[in-house]
DNA sequence: TTATGTTTCAAACATCTGTTTGATAGTGAG
DNA sequence: CTCACTATCAAACAGATGTTTGAAACATAA
């Protein structure tokens, strides 16, 4: 591996261990010594441990939400005011993830574990922080998946959005303990895109789903 | 509140605890202040925090898989050797789930948050505790799931049940803050029935979705 | 060269962690 | 009552944590 600077090293290994152990369970001596930078250098070069975990998400998210905002304005000016169906939409999403050049050579399954941590396990500030830097972007993909079902009740959407995520982020975030499974019990070796791939006709079916029977009541 | 023995006490702060900041963020100080006790019961009582993590949710895993188990038990003699709907599986899992007499006051979807965080923050001792303890009646479930949709290639089955864990995983662990936006954005008071309602019908029509379109390179 | 600003480093700091200890009550049986 | 057992308590323990410090090394420009 070519001598990175500090900096990068530290972000390289912290990506590493807060995917594998979390963010509390990963110390920052683990990082440093792992790392072979001094201790020190995390609170000189990023101030705190926080702002260290946020640095390791804008690596991957700036790229991210660029080119997701530009693959949105492609499909626009491609269907041009006319409707957009669901699973295209959907399929921009799950592109513009693959297609994204990775920061470091821990795959983007790494990164989607990340993206799980932070949605269960940090309450407080990074999920603050991930709205605050990137809401817009998601906002107007959500926006494009609601004229691309605009069938649906809005709260109905607004539910099976979440379905979908979880879907999404669980099985992406736990990829690797996945693939040695399949890999074991049914011999085969899927790669990430096969598992988006699988991934894309479940949502889209579970989006299109006939409507539930809520006549029961309420807890 | 009642005055409750020292060990339900312990059981119960820390069942909120831990849902609310996960595992290794909540101090056994936290737990014995807010409990009343001494911090040297839980050492006394549990013997270490390893093993009071692990009886909050045997507390509710127990009670649960034999009523899960059970009810297998009822579906089978009802249909008879006869093929099962899957919506009918399905929905035999959430009614145990929601029939289930909750140990304590902290409903399910603080249950339910734990379940998310064993699986994606403890690594190591949480998840083969879970697997040692309770998988022979998951994978008595899992059996009938397969029975229920037979027609899905194996592989294909085993990541539509892992989108399906996914989705329900997910959107109830962060059920609270996700009902809060839902009541506020849309007026909805959704309770946990509704949500499981929902859920029910999305993934019915993702298990039963067309395959997928595997031609791609793998990465 | 000197001077200036940046980066690295070992050491210490203060605080928090889970756990253990030994003394002190409390309880029920013989 | 006495004995043995269980439970509670304040205090201390040993170790890990994030952060700060002040000196040393390095670089760059005047």
């Amino acid at each position: 591996m070519a001598q990175l600077d500090t900096v990068s090293r530290i972000l390289d290994t912290a990506e590493t261990l807060f995917a594998e152990k979390g963010f509390s369970e990963t110390s920052l001596r683990t990082i440093t010594s792992k790392a072979k930078v001094n201790l020190a250098a995390v609170n000189y070069h990023f101030g705190s441990k926080k702002s260290l975990i946020q640095a390791v998400f804008a690596r991957y998210l700036d790229p991210f939400s660029e080119i997701l905002d530009k693959e949105m304005d492609r499909l626009e000016s491609e269907y041009a005011g006319g409707d957009i169906p669901l699973d295209v939409v959907l399929s921009t999403f799950t592109n513009a993830i693959l297609t994204m050049p990775s920061p470091t050579k821990n795959g983007l399954s790494a990164f989607m574990r990340l993206l799980g941590l932070a949605y269960t396990q940090a309450q407080g500030h990074m999920r603050r922080y991930l709205q605050e830097q990137y809401g817009p972007v998601f906002f107007r993909f959500a926006n494009m998946v609601k004229n691309a079902s605009s069938d649906l009740p809005d709260v109905e959407r607004f539910w099976r959005l979440h379905f979908m995520l979880g879907a999404a982020i669980f099985s992406m975030s736990s990829l690797e303990a996945l693939q040695d499974i399949a890999d074991k019990d049914f011999g085969e070796q899927a790669g990430v895109r096969d598992v988006v791939q699988r991934l894309i006709p479940f949502v889209t079916a579970g989006m299109s789903a006939p409507l539930p029977d809520l006549s029961a009541s309420n807890e």
